[in-house]
Parts: structure tokens; C-alpha cells; sequence
DNA sequence: GTAGGTGCAAAGAGTTTGCATACGC
DNA sequence: GCGTATGCAAACTCTTTGCACCTAC
């Protein structure tokens, strides 16, 4: 099963260990985007002893090679990393207990060529944040 | 002319001083995101002494009061302030330039709705951003 | 006069970096 | 063995806070 992130790290000439390994199973199972110290701590508690630079410089490497992709949102000053999504997604978040929601849909359609034709502007990507309150929280 | 910021200042019992006006100024006609350390410089240049933390802190003051918004591009790790648009609008985001476009129309129509529907999530607010490369450094 | 605003310096949070050591290939 | 990866501590950037003083109202 590791095979998979293997492959992936040596795709893009990185030496594979057990750090990076560790770090991609987690952010290939937890379906959340995780801060460094996120990941940081659940590699810890998992009795692997590594320090919070290693994180940092593991993942500017999978950014750079597009295995991982980083956001930030408005709830969080920490910059948040989740694997590269081959499909395309789009987040509700919310507001009180800062719960992030991943949709699939996406209403973009032609928009995006519409906009770009009236600015002449290249769209490589675009990020939508539906911000308010999750079920469990507007009750409140 | 300096009655409007005033005015917005007092509607919301924050004292009107000399440095808030003129960050309300500075924000109201620069069409642009601005962070504390932009608007810091901006009035610096107008032989205004003022403290960084002033800066900071009238932001905090003014976005309370919901005068200013806040974003966090993944452009920049500082965060960037503007006037709360009652025109609701998006953002083209040049990675070669960092240049921000604004674009008033939306996709979101009735996708809002749905999406609310299926996951019984009240959205109060939306973000979209764009991201490409704009007509002058597309060409290079 | 009083509450709120400000400056300054120090503290915090998140992130990056320099350097010596360890490890993948 | 060579070059990348890592740990540790220190540095850096952005932001917040404590405290004394000042200013709007």
C-alpha cells in the first residue's frame, strides 16, 4: 500500500523515507486539509520523532512537485496542505466550529471563459469558500 | 468629503481620529487590498507619525464593525484589508504580478441554495478567486 | 473627566534557515 | 560516497499585547 506514495516521491526525484511516507498516508486519509503542526503532532503521537522543520521542508517539496497543494483560509492564520486533488473540489466552512466540508460540485460552467475573454486573463485554477454554519452549529 | 468616513466611524461609536480617517481615505481609493504594513508605509509617506500597532489595531476595530473585510490570499501571507464591498464582488489573481482584478458578476446563482440544501449548511458569504496570469505577463 | 486611542517595546505565533549529522540511493 | 533529508536552535516575519500617556467627546 505504500507502494502508491513511493511512486509518487520518486516521480519527482525525492528520496523516499519514512517521514514523507508517514506524511502522505495522513494526508491521504484524513480527507481535511492539516497544518504542519497537524501533521507534526499526529506523526509524534504515532512514537516516529521528528521536528516541525522536517514538515515544513517536506512539504514545500510536494508542493513544488504538485503532489500537495496549500490553502489559507479566513479561520486559520496557519497555512493548511491536502494532496493535490486530481478531481477538482470546493469547501464549505464553517464559521463556529470551524468544520471544513468538501463539495464536488462546482458552478463555475462557463464563467471562467467568460471572465477571462472580458479581462484577457489566463485562468489556471480558482478556489471557492463557502463560508457560514454546519449543521451542528446553526442550531445554536 | 471627509464627512462619509466620519460618519461611519460615529454609526458605530469608534472615535473618529485623525489616523482612522485617513486609513478609511487610503482604502476607499485605492481599489486595492491593502495590508497593515501598506497602509502603515502609505501614511508614514504623508508625514503622519503613526505605530504599526495602530494600524492593526483600528483594522481590527474597523472589521469588527464590519467597515473593513479581510482576505488572505495564497499570494501573500499577510493578511489584506479592504473596504466592505456592498457591491459583492470576486477577484482575479495574477501569480506572476500579484495584481487583483475585481469582477463584479458571480456564477453563484441558485448553486448556493442547492449546495446549502444538500449539506444543511446556512451560507452567510462566499469567496472566489481566480487565479491565472494577466494580459501583460501572459505574454512573457 | 472618562473611556477609548496610541506609541513603544516586548512577546507570540507561524515559518524559515544555517549548520552539523544521518540516511537514501 | 555523494547529495539529499533531518534535527536543533536561532532568526525572521507578521501580528498581538501590556503599560503609560494622550485625545475625542
Amino acid at each position: 500500500m505504500h507502494k502508491k506514495y513511493e511512486t509518487w516521491l520518486r516521480k519527482h526525484g525525492l528520496k523516499v523515507t519514512k517521514n514523507r511516507l508517514l506524511m502522505l498516508r495522513i494526508l491521504d486519509q484524513e480527507h481535511d486539509f492539516l497544518s504542519a503542526d497537524d501533521l507534526y503532532l499526529k506523526i509524534k503521537a504515532m512514537d516516529r520523532d521528528l521536528s516541525l522543520s522536517t514538515v515544513y521542508r517536506s512539504m514545500e517539496a510536494l508542493v513544488d512537485a504538485g503532489i500537495v497543494s496549500t490553502v489559507n483560509l479566513d479561520t486559520s492564520k496557519q497555512t493548511l496542505y491536502e494532496l493535490s486533488h486530481t478531481e477538482h473540489a470546493h469547501h464549505l466552512i464553517c464559521m463556529s466550529c470551524h468544520k471544513i466540508i468538501h463539495v464536488h460540485e462546482c458552478p463555475m460552467g462557463s464563467f471562467e471563459d467568460k471572465i477571462a475573454k472580458a479581462h484577457q486573463f489566463d485562468v489556471t485554477d480558482h478556489k471557492l469558500e463557502l463560508y457560514g454554519y454546519c449543521s451542528e452549529c446553526k442550531a445554536e
